[in-house]
DNA sequence: CTGGGCATACCGTCTAGTCGGTATGCAGCC
DNA sequence: GGCTGCATACCGACTAGACGGTATGCCCAG
């Protein structure tokens, strides 16, 4: 029950040479003729080249969230919920590393409207995260001498970042990464770091 | 006597264009009605649009490679050192945050030999820091269970990230913030950190 | 024969960059 | 001081081309 293989043929597409090129210099015209088809059939699909953008950025932030959502609901220690939900955000964030190259690099060229809903979508996930930490901490797993929207931050930066420095043919395997990127990041917040000695 | 103020003025008014609304969705002519030029003036004192990108980058990179090898110069324990180059780095960034916006979201729009010019001054800088961290391994401070390469990425992503939520108008100084991600990052890379927990 | 799926030619707009021209300043010569 | 020659700084109308989007119509399934 495919949707009609040209949707899927255009994004294709459009994220490879998005990704490649920019969204900015990349024209319809390129699209279509990467993915084999018309302008014609491609404008019976969607409505704008914007479209064609935010769709990339729909498929990425529903799968997260649902993936979120799963390992949330599963429940257990929230210490191993933390673990296991950044793990998989960046594990997920490797398999779509073109979607994420695309994505912070071009969510300013989306109009108003779409670019409000994206982060209104990120701010979502970005909360439930928060909450989680938050809960951490009142068992006292995680400090709290240093802001809870600056320990987050540092998480999300890896994540991030990814796009710009990781390759698929390099030495490391996308869960041995995903591992140790996690371990950077908890004990940089664990309870027993908290502000005393330096050096 | 400055130089001639059009050049100050195009780069000033370029900067925060670019930044706000895009490379690409900003127009030369944009850019020099809001510096109070003429196109005649700025094309006098810059070949291309492309010169004017440049430009930004090319004062941020001297910029910050100059203090990093100040820094390096002054010596002292590889510790101390690291950690004056990670605040340094930080706050730089944060006093060029509209640069680093622009810096990040439209790299790719260079034309490719200045593009690949900016990837190599990048790589110095980076080439510098990891000496600087392998140094502290061979010291003991810094843990050796995880490849180099991912420490240095989980703290350049860090620098990287701030132009994405950080805001000066929020509550976090500067130098306060600067020494909480660099806390961090120190305490995730301690040598006393090393893998205890392989769950 | 009807309508969704698609092809193709075309249009209006936008924009980087140009180019002929002007204004200003300065150096040397008489 | 006046004159010539030349360079630098700047002006702004114009162009050539690219690009997103559309109008129109063909084709085939039902």
């Amino acid at each position: 029950m495919k949707e009609t293989s040209v949707v899927d043929d255009v994004m294709r597409a459009a994220v490879e040479l998005f990704a490649a090129n920019g969204y900015a210099n990349t024209s319809v015209q390129q699209v279509v003729e990467a993915a084999g088809v018309t302008k014609g059939a491609m404008y019976h699909y969607f409505q704008s080249k914007d479209d064609l953008l935010f769709g990339i950025y729909d498929r990425m932030l529903s799968l997260q969230k649902e993936h979120l959502d799963a390992i949330v609901a599963q429940g257990g220690p929230v210490g191993d919920v933390v673990r296991a939900v950044c793990i998989d955000v960046i594990e997920t964030s490797i398999d779509f590393l073109p979607e994420g190259t695309v994505f912070f690099r071009s969510m300013h060229m989306l109009t108003a409207p779409r670019q409000s809903e994206v982060t209104r979508r990120r701010r979502d996930y970005n909360d439930i995260f928060a909450s989680l930490i938050e809960q951490g901490q009142a068992e006292g797993l995680y400090r709290t001498d240093i802001p809870r929207a600056v320990l987050i931050a540092n998480f999300f930066a890896d994540v991030h970042y990814l796009s710009h420095w990781y390759s698929p043919e390099g030495p490391e395997g996308k869960t041995l990464l995903a591992e140790q990127l996690t371990d950077l990041f908890l004990t940089g917040i664990d309870a027993s770091a908290a502000k005393g000695a330096a050096s």
